[in-house]
DNA sequence: GAATCATCCCAAAGCGCTTTGGATGCGTCA
DNA sequence: TGACGCATCCAAAGCGCTTTGGGATGATTC
């Protein structure tokens, strides 16, 4: 069933047809309304590549994931955040289309992006420091939203993103308070931005303690729960042993977590722990009382807003890049306890 | 830059250089070469929503994910999966569009994918036994892989999927082979055909070897951590409580582990755990020596096979329905160990 | 030399929609 | 009564591509 045939059918034209579907004011109340049940009764439903072609708009939202040559890993925060997105794109009628793409041909596929006409806009995931991504799209005039900031760079951009540093800094006090003065950080890949400000976030908690910034303490790696194991059972050998550490993922604080057990400690009483969490849905942090202290930002809510903020800026190009920055909110957990004197 | 526009820049019809570009032979090589070399220069794209207007063929493929009302988790293997997938449709030149879709809906957003024509062909996550979805598609003629399969259903489709019944059995052989008695399993939701296949397989093994099917070891939810922990804190309680666990996923087996630790027992020794093991890769099961004995079934490799499975099948309609089932391999990790006597 | 046949190329129609630029009919007003 | 405005509707062009149905050219055959 197409308008054609839709047309034909209530013997009227096209034109008609189109405009009564589409809202437009020049049709009669009493026309529309016969269209509108024709078009309901026949289970009509409007061809969106014709559409796209006749508007020049193509309904859809590009996600495009960087898939690093290094590092293969599936980022484990995008199944929820691709949740949040869709079911804002649902509420607009627009498509969401995921393509990944090596790190080497980023330049090329969007060029091919735009010219090929597929997506009215872009989510910009996984931003690095000085994020060439980022001039790309601007010059290449594709509408785009970035999840999280690059350092560096200085030309204006929309994004969505989390106040990393704050939070990191947040954390890295509570665990202070409490007195705690070897604190480990276990940290994501470090030319990532959101790793990068958690990592400042960090060390200006120890500064404005007059705390040593000690890289011995420090790692930086894909957060994956056999990172927190190793790292943390590293450090714990040592005789000055850290009594806590601050992680960047729940899963790398589970194997914290498993590394404090099988070293013999426990955790809370001898290892306080205090990690990020995206309030991932297939990893909550406990129920009632969460299992892990935690500095929580849902990305879920994250996706949704950043696709809501794209749509509004397609819809409105001139109005400029926006930008919106999330707190992280702190949960206190079982994972953490004054430090043992 | 458009055809039109690349075919009066050379001076010839649009007709010639459409030909040359897809490689039809009616052409050249003299002007073929010529027409790609512009092409190239100009970074000449063809518009896809044109180009499928023209064919009739959208060269896109759907993920429709349902999102039940109760469950909202959104599943944590569903990132791996596309991973998988998009490297496919991204060799052959397909865009992958994603739809999340509460259950309620299925059937309109079924009827409206085929209507608005936006895709070729659809795959179709988390099956349940008897699915309703399957019928619908064939009776819509929308060429479908279902990643997964569904009991009850008895018209052929095609699908993909883990040897389930047959990993479980054997997981749960292998704990018995160790001296296990009372073997717990720690299941998804059973309506999932998945969970149901591999419970079947559970019990299978119990009654080959004479052992009591009990309820009270059998638990199914959502496979997070934290049923894992409560369901493995309950049961360490009893008098009579189980010295395995048989668990579906790698972070509920996390949650047993910790639940493990939590009872002051320790695993391998008092209690064993073998658990599927999806190979996500945010979650390795350790490194050289793995953590949990597991099923182990790359979900990545999955959703590349569904994917090139479905593109077969979009070429090729008339050849039927494929299947193909995959033998999850044990691995043998720290978490099992005979049963204590 | 005419007829036949490849080879290479083109004009134009068509995919299903939107949108421009009228056309038509009717009531209103001076 | 004629001019005008308004409310409704329509024909046709156009979005960028593919594909049908030839047309022109030169080589080959008899």
């Amino acid at each position: 069933m197409n308008l054609k045939q839709l047309s034909e059918h209530l013997k009227l034209s096209q034109t008609t047809v189109s405009r009564a579907l589409n809202g437009y004011p020049e049709v009669s109340e009493h026309t529309r309304n016969r269209i509108l049940k024709a078009a309901q009764d026949l289970n009509y439903r409007p061809n969106i590549r014709a559409k796209g072609l006749a508007t020049g708009r193509a309904l859809a939202i590009g996600h495009v994931i960087p898939v690093s040559n290094q590092h293969e890993m599936v980022n484990p925060v995008f199944g929820d955040f691709i949740a949040g997105a869709g079911d804002s794109y649902a509420r607009a009628g627009y498509d969401m289309i995921l393509t990944r793409v090596p790190d080497d041909e980023v330049s090329r596929v969007y060029h091919d992006i735009k010219a090929r006409g597929n997506v009215d806009g872009i989510i910009v995931h996984g931003p690095v420091i000085n994020d060439p991504r980022i001039s790309l799209l601007s010059r290449i005039g594709l509408p785009f939203v970035v999840h999280g900031r690059s350092t560096d760079v200085n030309q204006p951009y929309s994004w969505i993103d989390v106040n990393n540093r704050g939070a990191f800094e947040r954390g890295t006090q509570f665990l202070i308070e409490l007195g705690h003065r070897r604190i480990a950080l276990l940290n994501g890949l470090e030319h990532m931005d959101f790793a990068f400000r958690r990592r400042k976030g960090y060390e200006n908690a120890l500064r404005n303690n007059a705390l040593p910034v000690e890289p011995d303490l420090m790692r930086s790696e894909e957060m994956t729960e056999i990172f927190g194991y190793r790292s943390a059972r590293d450090m714990l050998e040592r005789t000055d042993r850290p009594t806590a550490f601050v992680c960047s993922s729940i899963i790398t604080a589970m194997g914290v977590r498993r590394a404090v057990h099988d070293s013999g400690l426990t955790m809370a009483r001898d290892v306080s722990i205090v990690t990020h969490d995206d309030a991932l849905s297939y990893l909550e942090n406990g129920d009632d009382v969460p299992i892990f202290t935690a500095l929580r930002s849902s990305v879920r809510s994250a996706g949704s807003l950043a696709a809501d903020m794209l749509l509004s800026l397609i819809a409105a190009p001139q109005s400029g890049p926006r930008t919106r920055l999330l707190e992280a909110e702190l949960i206190i957990g079982r994972s953490t306890g004054p430090a043992a004197t």
